[in-house]
RNA sequence: GGCGGCGUACCCAAGUGGCUAAGGGAGAGGUCUGCAAAACCUCGAUUCAGCGGUUCGAAUCCGCUCGCCGCCUCCA
């Protein structure tokens, strides 16, 4: 397995510390708002690795935690007059809803900074006797930083050098800090600020030293991966290296793994620039199945352009898949109690069940080289033409539907890594009336059906095309077949 | 200004030294069909931003140019 280390800039050998053992980090949302599909995206690649640790015979154990105080949050709780943890429980709630609909699946422990405020205090406590933070007087109470100079590997991750980073720095200067890219480990707390007990008096923690502390008290002191958005390289994941390994002497974790963005009009999609959907958005008009193939039809750390359109075709892609998954059904139903007699094209059957099995090895492949859900999709889509292909060939008997079954345990193994596919195609139509806000249930559509069939016995051709355009222009599709007539969702 | 990345068909998107440059969507033609839909078949980049170079051989490595983006400040 190969994993592209942030750290190195290459595709490395995956080695974990223990064999057969994961341990993995990722670092979650602030929440102080709803999350938009950048933070989808991030939780959809973060699940799909986890998915597939554990797909690979794995002993995984995942942490994905909640930034429960934060300026943000205090912010928010301002402005509506609420109090802080009142903000932070109202978008870890709607977190979870937004998580479930995309089907992320929870992660071992989902940890909240402000429950692990002793943890900090202690690495904090440890990290000034190492003489690596200082205390500055806040009136009363006590601030405390860190001193990037003492760590001299500063900027290892994120390739940045200190005195460049200081020449160009557009942060704060603020006069008490012995060099301006210190960053707080401990904030006093000002008036009308939460605050907890601390040595240094009442104040509360910065943002980087929660995850350093929660990734040692979970997974311990060194970790297998590490990760996050893209965008937390800098200065987050620096500053939690910084000091988590200044406080262990212990390399932090081995590899670094950073999901790309998502851009609109090929920007950056965030909050200050206001180009974001936000998941419930997104879901509303589309199905979560939809979004999170989308994520998946590209590499996790390209950036990947949002628009209806590539939703749109991602939903035709789903189509495509749920409507061979109907054909396959059909076909392992008349074939699955025809006699050996009956068989036909076993030549045939022989090369589709090397095809299939192929399919399984290339899934493999592409996954273990550094997670390439994209070629991964791509083999799928080639699969589910092979899979037409045969079919259309009509072999008969047992042994072709045989093969026809374990081309859709194929087409499950992928499922179950990318947690798609997991309904039947009439699920999948009867959510997409929902989704697409179809005016017609599925008995009134039967009806219809029904009502045009005798229309169709008697060739009354005009009727029979009526109920059909008129059930068109509501966005369902009729399709005669030999075996009667279904229906599915327009896309 | 520093650092990093990207530029593959009408659109999206794999491929990072060597079989015919995956796959999806859209388009054109065909088979099938009462009509349609689905499915399948055929067509579609002699070419991978441009220009040089290395090599028996490059979209893939190196250099330069052009264009776009990200990070350097909270951000998935």
């Amino acid at each position: 397995m190969k994993i592209f280390n942030t750290m190195t800039g290459k595709k490395e050998d995956f080695i974990p510390l223990v064999q057969g053992k994961v341990g993995m980090y990722a670092c979650g949302v602030t929440v102080y708002d709803y999350c938009h599909i950048g933070h989808a995206r991030s939780a959809i690649v973060f699940d799909v690795i986890y998915r597939y640790f554990k797909y690979k015979g794995f002993d995984i154990k995942f942490i994905r935690n909640f930034t429960d105080i934060d300026d943000k949050i205090i912010k928010k709780a301002k402005e509506e007059n609420i109090s802080w943890d009142s903000v932070a429980r109202k978008y870890i709630d709607e977190y979870y809803k937004d998580m479930d609909m995309l089907a992320i699946a929870r992660a071992d422990v989902e940890p909240k900074a402000t429950d692990h405020i002793e943890e900090m205090i202690q690495i904090i406590k440890g990290l000034i006797e190492k003489g690596i933070a200082y205390e500055i007087a806040e009136g009363e109470n006590k601030s405390v930083y860190f001193s990037v100079e003492k760590f001299p590997d500063y900027g290892r991750l994120s390739k940045k050098d200190l005195n460049e980073l200081l020449s160009g720095a557009r942060v704060d200067v603020d006069e008490r800090k012995s060099n301006p890219l210190d960053f707080a480990l401990w904030k006093a707390s000002k008036e009308g600020e939460p605050w907890w007990d601390s040595p240094w008096g009442k104040g509360r923690p910065g943002w980087h030293i929660e995850c350093t502390a929660m990734s040692i008290k979970h997974l311990g002191e060194s970790i297998d991966i590490h990760g996050g958005g893209a965008d937390l390289i800098f200065p987050h994941h620096e500053n939690e290296i910084a000091q988590s390994e200044a406080y262990t002497n212990k390399p932090f974790a081995r590899y670094w793994v950073h999901n790309g963005f998502i851009t609109i009009d090929k920007e950056k999609m965030s909050k200050s620039l206001g180009n974001f959907f936000t998941i419930k958005e997104v879901l509303d008009k589309y199905d979560a199945e939809v979004v999170r193939l989308f994520m998946l039809s590209s590499h996790y750390r390209s950036p990947i352009e949002f628009s209806e359109e590539q939703l749109k075709e991602t939903e035709a892609s789903l189509e495509r898949y749920y409507s061979t998954i109907s054909r396959m059904d059909e076909f392992i139903s008349q074939n699955a109690k025809k006699d050996k007699q009956a068989m036909k094209g076993s030549d045939l059957i022989n090369w589709f069940n090397s095809i299939v099995d192929r399919f399984k090895e290339r899934f493999e492949e592409a996954m273990d080289d550094d997670f390439n859900t994209a070629i991964a999709t791509g083999n799928t889509f080639e699969l589910l033409r092979e899979i037409n292909r045969f079919i259309d060939s009509k072999p008969e008997g047992q042994a072709a539907a045989g093969a026809i079954i374990r081309a859709k345990e194929a087409l499950n193994l992928v499922g179950k890594v990318f947690h798609i596919f997991r309904r039947t195609p009439y699920e999948w139509n009867i959510d997409l009336l929902k989704v697409k806000k179809i005016p017609y249930s599925a008995s009134q559509i039967q009806e219809k059906i029904n009502e045009r069939n005798s229309a169709r016995k008697n060739k009354d051709w005009t009727l029979a095309d009526n109920i059909r355009n008129e059930l068109q222009e509501a966005g369902i599709l009729l399709e005669d077949k030999r075996e009667g007539t279904s229906w599915k969702v327009k896309v």
